[in-house]
DNA sequence: CGGTATCCTCGGGGATACTG
DNA sequence: CAGTATCCCCGAGGATACCG
């Protein structure tokens, strides 16, 4: 990796884990339950199946999340948190009671994303 | 924002904070306590000015630094939390709780993208 | 010391089309 | 249904140089 400079703190990982669009979003998601891949995809808004795809490849290769596929004709395929994916839910449910705008700061970051 | 589809998880505002490669380090060295631009610098190992000056801009923009600057030459310029940025502890905590290799999976994100 | 000002690279993310 | 296969865009991140 690029940066080697924090043995004290583990944010290497984190990075990892939390660095990608859909990462957490799909994290949030499967903490609510098993999957299929339609149903996350819908849940998620505008994710493009290629991205989806990929991130869900990611969280699997990282061992958050476990793929399961029964082979038939139409697929079904369908997505879970591993132990250790679950063992995030402290950091997921310590975000989601953080919240931004207790005080509104009426700034939105001002990003203009226009295409 | 390109995704507004996600009311019941604030996943929207922990994608501004986490996104970017520097800005849970940069919190991270913080919450220690208040921190001058060099010393965050040199203990970020290998980060330009220039990215670190415009990660402490959005993270001042977003209300979780404070930047305090003497103007003097040489300048002397500090950085710290706000109380906003300080209620972030429990979700670096909870990070820094997690880990990842507790279970050595030997697999460091292995993803060959075989063609 | 703590910045701007430029220029460039690289890859995540998206649009679209096709497939077992 | 759940994917690949391409092509493309843009912006975060980096290198380098200069400044008050």
């Amino acid at each position: 990796m690029t940066t080697p400079a924090y043995q004290d703190c583990p944010v290497e990982d984190a990075l990892r884990i939390l660095t990608g669009k859909w990462r957490l979003l799909v994290l949030f998601r499967l903490c609510k339950g098993p999957q299929r891949f339609n149903a996350l995809q819908r849940s998620l808004s505008p994710v493009t199946q290629k991205v989806l795809t990929i991130t869900l490849r990611k969280l699997e290769a990282d061992g958050l999340i476990w793929r399961k596929s029964a082979n038939t004709i139409p697929p079904e395929v369908t997505y879970g948190l591993t132990e250790h994916g679950a063992a995030l839910e402290p950091v997921l449910d310590a975000l989601g009671r953080w919240r931004m705008g207790e005080a509104d700061r009426s700034r939105k970051h001002t990003r203009k994303v226009q295409r």
